[in-house]
DNA sequence: AGCACGCCGACT
DNA sequence: GTCGGCGTGCTC
């Protein structure tokens, strides 16, 4: 009998060995098995399947060392899931295998998952019924502070009221027992010493027990019953349905209402939510229908954590509903009836690096169509693929217009911020207008969201002789100015430089810093306002677990009155008290050098803008640019989504892209710069040969060196109705025969399908 | 991708 | 003398 099992190893989908016959019993599809790979190199690996082909390969076969475990800790449908994976974005499965499974359960034989423990407190054996109580009141008599401590054992286990009956008797942890007591380990100890109390360690979860009243679902108002109406009449008909509602139309309350329905057929509910959105604040709002039914998975949950959800779900024990990022669709769901995608359109759905690069959203819906599950796609600012997908009638469509309360649509004015920096009325950052109308907010007792999409002090430093600016070493790209730590440093690999005194170049000692970030934003607003609270959320003042939540809860509560951010603050949040947003610098947003830029600057920009006024009042946005005539920049302020939509779609058209054409991308890196030149030449020379003008490139991307490797790409054009088996077969044959050439051995070639 | 093996430079 | 730098080769 032999077994491919996969192994978390980039070299062939499965690797055989041999069952040895006193394991042929214990070992199914889904189980996981040690396996020596190499020289003594140990992996965990899952049984893909199991055979009698002999195979016929230059390797030796080596025989499974153990079962690591009998059950399997992948359902079935998961392999097939995977298998589709691997095959749409070109990986491998053990590159599957490696985002998906905690590490927790990959190491060798699973010691790294380790079983949280507590200490409890219970009475010895002898203190059961109340005689034998009284006797060890007797025993603590002179003693306050231990009389303290047994009173508070028997108000915790309640074992007076459960009257003697043991298993009646709540457990009591020693941590419980002494913060509630405010009693230390010393006094407990001498409790045990006289022979009154014991302790036992006992395994528990990590997973928290939801501790108060589940509550109704919140009755739906007109619009939203509406809106649930029709996402169910679609699902009549279609598997897949765009809920396209405006920013607070309160989408949340139609999801609940359609997770309680799944809930009652005994099906279970996936809720994708990008990682930013993630906030306490969704978490709290479903934990209070769903209780312990709701499992939340995000990249803060630690890995042993993740194995037992994983383990949880494996086990059909509480979790019926999970709010999860985009990693949590391979989570082993026995039956899922509902997929909901919130926020549909955020590239942050894709997976950049490593592979597997997977879209979130669109393996959904393929997981969905497996279970014969039906999902909702939510969003304000639809992806373009989404709603053409609708227009043509492939998905459901439903639309929800009207904000909570009848709020109105926040209120845009564009600033010519070019004109006024001619007329030399710019305070730096901010137009005249834009500060006036923060005074005002203040003055009313409201807060203020300012957008800046980028972070750090000055995006560079220049010197204004010679025009010098300073660059990563190992990456192609200019550094950023951090003020606080007076150093530069580069996004891309994060490596730091101190900031040079004079300029290498030409000696000049007058370095100046260009542009600007949110760091010189709070610097002018500290100037501006210096008597107002006020924080910066971006990736640096974001970096340890707690920071992001309490940056949003202090501005909920009101301690700060003004928040700074990046796009980190468009996503997801309500605040009830935010009636002016300003988006400091439209232009940087429309400027990048992506067929979906003005589509993203569109979201971005709308998505921020929803962030002023809720509950009634209409909130206020001013919008810094140097275009305010810009076709996009007026349908911003229009909110036409399908004006805007009506415009990318004909470029989409004309220039072949998404969703008219599939895009591939081929990324080649290597140390040398011209040997990759020649090589990635060479390349799309061979793709042409079969492809022909579906090729484009190769080019040198705009940041052309990461960490010491050139970078350059080979873009393919597909028609959408292409066999991708065919295209999958031309693309292996030439990467296998790029890589044969010895010269390009050492090339490391990575495919990008559908990239963002 | 990892990891071991092997061949050259700067140190206790 | 040897510690450790990273180029090269191998993995069912």
């Amino acid at each position: 009998m032999f077994v491919e099992v996969i192994l978390p190893v980039p070299l062939a989908d499965t690797y055989t060995y041999s069952i040895p016959p006193e394991m042929e019993k214990q070992i199914v599809s889904g189980s996981m098995v040690l396996v020596e790979f190499g020289k003594n190199k140990h992996y965990s690996g899952i049984v893909a399947y199991i055979h009698q082909i002999e195979p016929e390969s230059r390797f030796e076969i080596k025989s499974i060392i153990a079962v690591e475990s009998n059950k399997p800790v992948l359902r079935r449908p998961q392999l097939r899931f995977w298998e589709w994976l691997s095959q749409y974005y070109l990986c491998k499965l053990g590159e599957v295998y490696k985002a998906v499974l905690p590490s927790g359960f990959r190491t060798e034989s699973s010691t790294n998952y380790k079983q949280k423990k507590e200490t409890f407190v219970c009475f010895t054996g002898k203190y059961n019924d109340n005689e034998q109580l009284h006797e060890a009141f007797d025993l603590v008599k002179r003693a306050v502070k231990q009389e303290q401590l047994l009173l508070t054992y028997i108000e915790c286990s309640q074992i007076l009221s459960s009257h003697g009956v043991e298993k009646n008797i709540k457990e009591v942890s020693k941590k419980e027992l002494l913060s509630k007591s405010g009693l230390n380990d010393a006094i407990l100890n001498s409790l045990i010493e006289k022979g009154i109390f014991e302790t036992y360690e006992k395994e528990i979860s990590r997973l928290g027990i939801y501790a108060h009243e589940i509550q109704p679902l919140n009755k739906l108002n007109p619009y939203q019953q509406e809106a649930y109406t029709g996402i169910v009449q679609s699902f009549r008909e279609k598997d897949v349905c765009l809920l396209h509602g405006v920013t607070s139309a309160g989408k949340t309350e139609i999801y609940t209402h359609l997770i309680a329905e799944t809930l009652k057929l005994n099906r279970q509910v996936l809720i994708l939510l990008p990682e930013i959105a993630l906030t306490a604040q969704i978490t709290g709002r479903l934990k209070r229908f769903f209780g312990d039914k709701l499992g939340v998975y995000h990249s803060k949950v630690s890995d042993n954590e993740r194995v037992e959800i994983w383990n949880n779900i494996l086990n059909d024990e509480s979790y019926q509903v999970i709010l999860g990022v985009r990693s949590s669709i391979f989570l082993p769901f026995r039956d899922l009836g509902l997929i909901i995608v919130d926020e549909e359109h955020e590239p942050s759905y894709k997976q950049q690096d490593p592979a597997p690069r997977y879209h979130a959203r669109n393996a959904a819906i393929v997981l969905a169509t497996m279970h014969s599950a039906k999902i909702v796609l939510g969003s304000a600012t639809p992806s373009i693929e989404s709603y053409f997908n609708a227009q043509t009638g492939k998905y459901g469509y439903v639309e929800l217009s009207k904000r909570f309360e009848d709020t109105e649509l926040p209120l845009i004015t564009p600033v010519n911020v070019k004109e006024l920096r001619r007329k030399k009325r710019m305070k730096s950052l901010f137009s005249p207008l834009l500060i006036e109308k923060m005074q005002q907010t203040l003055e009313k007792g409201e807060q203020i969201l300012l957008f800046q999409n980028r972070r750090g002090f000055a995006p560079m430093v220049t010197c204004n002789v010679c025009d010098w600016t300073p660059k990563c070493r190992f990456c192609d790209v200019s550094l950023t100015y951090h003020k606080r730590y007076n150093q530069l440093t580069c996004h891309y690999c994060g490596s730091t430089y101190p900031l040079p005194n004079q300029c290498p170049e030409c000696g000049n000692k007058d370095l100046k810093p260009q542009g600007f970030g949110t760091e010189k934003v709070e610097e002018e607003i500290l100037q501006l306002f210096p008597e107002t609270k006020i924080d910066r959320m971006d990736a640096d003042t974001t970096k340890n677990k707690k920071s992001f939540e309490e940056i949003i809860s202090r501005f909920e509560r009101g301690k700060t009155q003004i928040l700074i951010g990046t796009q980190m603050i468009s996503k997801g949040l309500d605040f009830e008290k935010v009636s002016l947003v300003g988006i400091l610098n439209a232009d940087s947003l429309m400027s990048f050098p992506d067929f979906r830029a003005y589509e993203r600057a569109y979201q971005l920009m709308s998505q921020v803008a929803g962030r002023a006024g809720r509950r009634k009042k209409q909130g206020e946005v001013v919008l810094q640019t140097s275009h305010p005539e810009h076709p996009l920049i007026q349908m911003v302020l229009d909110h036409n989504y399908a004006g805007m939509y009506q415009i990318q779609l004909e470029e989409r058209q004309l220039f072949r892209y998404p969703p008219f054409y599939r895009l591939i991308n081929i990324n080649l890196k290597h140390k040398d710069e011209n040997l990759l030149k020649n090589m990635a030449t060479e390349y799309a020379n061979l793709l042409r040969n079969t492809l022909g003008d579906r090729v484009m490139g190769p080019d040198k991307p705009p940041v052309s060196r990461i960490q010491s490797l050139h970078i350059q790409k080979i873009l393919l054009k597909i028609e959408i109705s292409a066999s991708l088996n065919t295209l999958h077969e031309i693309l292996e044959d030439t990467r296998s025969r790029m890589l044969s050439n010895a010269q390009y051995k050492y090339a490391i070639i990575q495919y990008d399908v559908d990239p963002v």
